[in-house]
DNA sequence: CTGGTCAACTGTTTGGACCAGCTCTTGCCA
DNA sequence: TGGCAAGAGCTGGTCCAAACAGTTGACCAG
């Protein structure tokens, strides 16, 4: 008995007028359906298409301004900017389930290679920078993660909470803030599938046995350590003999 | 004879009027004036506190919210989230130069830290990955940095534009976009003082010795030259002998 | 004390109007 | 005929006023 028109129509849910809008510019552009330097619609003519009002528009092409997809020029069109070099690493927040199937496990591979990158580098630091009590916190922590549940999903929560120790620990404020845009997009939970990653999930010791250098002091073993922790979830990492000659940064 | 009334009023400038909100509301919330979980005040009083009409206000903060900085409840308060654990590494791009200067420095260090970290590995996978293309357009674009003016800040947008081959050949998109978030950011030419980056930029040498390695695709001789030249601007990157026992990642 | 009701917030959406700046056409003048 | 300048008609930027839709909390009946 409740009033869903909308619901009803079948054209918008319950979702925010502008945060669908932007959705659907923003796939717009992502696709080259509108070019970089091409230009959007007028906010009037979008508003009349989307049957919004215009400042629902409005907030649309605010974020996408701030996403770097599309330049506001006043009297003049908004042009799609070319975001493979313009938008920001927030990009990839998004991006997993709205494109092409196809296109997703590519980013989601990617996302798991700089995870492995950035992970490394900052237990490193972490085993460096880290005071007693951050690196004690970690060793507790890793024993924690011991103890979760057999459900991957539980030691997949666990590990986030965990590197983001690490992560915090390496005094690195640019790689907290990647570290937050990759848990919040491809890598989020429901995007990678758990199993892909059981190889190291699973592996409890060599959490324990990262913890421990890191409470060591042990920088170069903490950062081999990591990179092979993390690598066990990218496909391709010590076996490197593929080498495609195709365009790189294949097309979204 | 510009009819510049508002900013004779010495109220607002010429900026958009929802960025100037965003900017302000955006520094509450990072400086710790609003913290994690404290409400915003309602969008009508900040409308009127700021001078400006409500729509404006809305603009920015369907922005905060992008950024992952705000969480909004209808019905509800808005909120201030955790800004460490939630924003994302384009949050890098506007915060120098409006914070105080003295975290600016801290900032602009983890950045170049991260740009080595990725650099490195994007040298790497492009040795394995990138096709031949790919590889001798990045000896050549070496060759044009080579020719680049002795002018420092010339030299530092040829040195963006090759090391862009060099990520795009790395096939990795969450590095393109990592790297996209830092050029537009912290390492802006205007950030980054050039001449800290003078040992890197001058040594036209290393920048054709890499792109070398790149072109013959050995992948373990391009990371460490690529490592040891983006390290040259990252302070106390070989001699770690530094330990700083305080909090991880200073509050801004 | 418990339960539901309602008023007073909050953000969401709408409509219309006007200002400011760019572009392209139009039409005058040399 | 060529060139340039005025202006009409776009574009985004800002404002006002009102109604809609959820949440919260106080208030009152049981």
């Amino acid at each position: 008995m409740t009033s869903s028109r909308a619901a009803e129509a079948g054209a918008l849910r319950r979702e925010p007028l502008s945060d669908q809008v932007f959705t659907r510019l923003r796939d717009l552009i992502l696709t080259g359906a509108i070019p970089p330097g091409g230009a959007l619609p007028a906010e009037r003519e979008l508003a009349a298409d989307y049957g919004v009002n215009r400042h629902a528009v409005r907030e649309a092409v605010k974020r996408l301004q701030q996403s770097r997809l599309i330049e506001v020029f006043q009297g003049g069109r908004t042009r799609a900017l070319d975001w493979r070099r313009t938008a920001g690493l927030d990009l990839v927040v998004d991006v997993p389930g709205t494109l092409d199937a196809v296109t997703v496990p590519g980013v989601v591979h990617d996302a798991l290679e700089m995870r492995a990158c950035i992970g490394a580098d900052a237990a490193r630091l972490c085993a460096l920078r880290a005071g007693d009590e951050a690196r004690a916190e970690i060793v507790a922590q890793a024993e924690a993660f011991a103890r979760s549940g057999p459900d991957l999903t539980d030691l997949g929560v666990a590990d986030v909470a965990w590197w983001r120790l690490i992560v915090e620990g390496s005094g690195n404020l640019a790689y907290l803030l990647a570290f937050n845009s990759l848990v919040h997009g491809a890598i989020a939970m429901e995007q990678v599938p758990v199993d892909l990653r059981s190889a190291e999930l699973l592996d409890v010791e060599a959490h324990r046995a990262l913890a421990e250098r890191i409470e060591r002091r042990d920088a170069a073993q903490a950062e081999r350590l990591a990179r092979e922790l993390l690598g066990r979830s990218v496909p391709g990492t010590a076996d490197q003999a593929t080498t495609n000659d195709q365009a790189a940064v294949a097309p979204i």
